[in-house]
DNA sequence: TCTTGACCTGGAGCCCACTCCAGGCCTGAC
DNA sequence: GTCAGGCCTGGAGTGGGCTCCAGGTCAAGA
């Protein structure tokens, strides 16, 4: 009974993703090192991969490719001496996730100008072919 | 030599998407109505259908699904009194994407800070260690 | 001791949104 | 007239990112 990590059932609940996934992350080489095992096979995920976890959860949802996010991980596991390249790297995708920021709120806008019209016309039905 | 209408290309680099997207649109229930054709069966699009080309396209940016752009459209194709359906529509499509503007700010916040912390290395490049 | 249920692997399957043929017709410039 | 090139259709293929499954191992509570 080593108390040493959490099942991946636990992992998955702390991180908001599925077990499926964190396995398939794995396999992917988006984990900063191969999870710890016990004897019988099973991972146990310590506090320091949920971290890990977490961090490449907020780069997938804003958007970054799996293969980025592996590029990244290759990076910070070859130790130091590659700071500018991650750097650029985040830089990088820094420059994408705002413009296309810029583009969906542009284009909500124009949605709410939509919305706008409809609210009006649902005010004052009677008056609209007149 | 009928001048009404641009052909798929023009149409295609009026609105930004390709040729095969159009007619992927319009299969799949996207157009408001079927596009036109010259007697040779090629599509002649009018500047209403380019307007209604550009207002689905900004549903899709927003991450709207096809199929509820499709949904969006047969209320458009039935004609008045489902407006109060559109609103609805329209304005849980704004919900989504408000959340995921916000999610995708907060996240890269995180990412900004994380930049900053591999600038500040950067700079001191030396002292890193001491 | 038994049995339930979490976990393992490799690989197939799925969904979405395109994207790309092949085979054929049409048109317009030369 | 001819021929390059745009357009047509139906259908297959692609890429991304999971998601699910079969078949098997293992651990812990009743």
């Amino acid at each position: 009974m080593d108390r040493t990590g959490l099942t991946i059932a636990e992992a998955a609940a702390e991180t908001g993703l599925t077990a499926d996934t964190l396995r398939y992350y794995e396999r992917g080489g988006l984990m900063l090192r191969p999870i710890p095992r016990a004897a019988s096979g099973h991972r146990h995920y310590a506090e320091s991969d949920l971290t890990w976890i977490r961090l490449i959860t907020k780069l997938r949802s804003t958007g970054m490719p799996i293969r980025d996010v592996r590029r990244y991980t290759e990076l910070c596991r070859a130790g130091d001496g590659n700071e500018a390249e991650r750097l650029d790297l985040l830089r990088a995708h820094r420059q994408v996730v705002l413009a296309r920021l810029a583009e969906v709120q542009d284009h909500l806008g124009a949605i709410d100008y939509k919305i706008g019209l409809y609210e009006d016309r649902l005010e004052r039905p009677l008056r609209s072919t007149a």
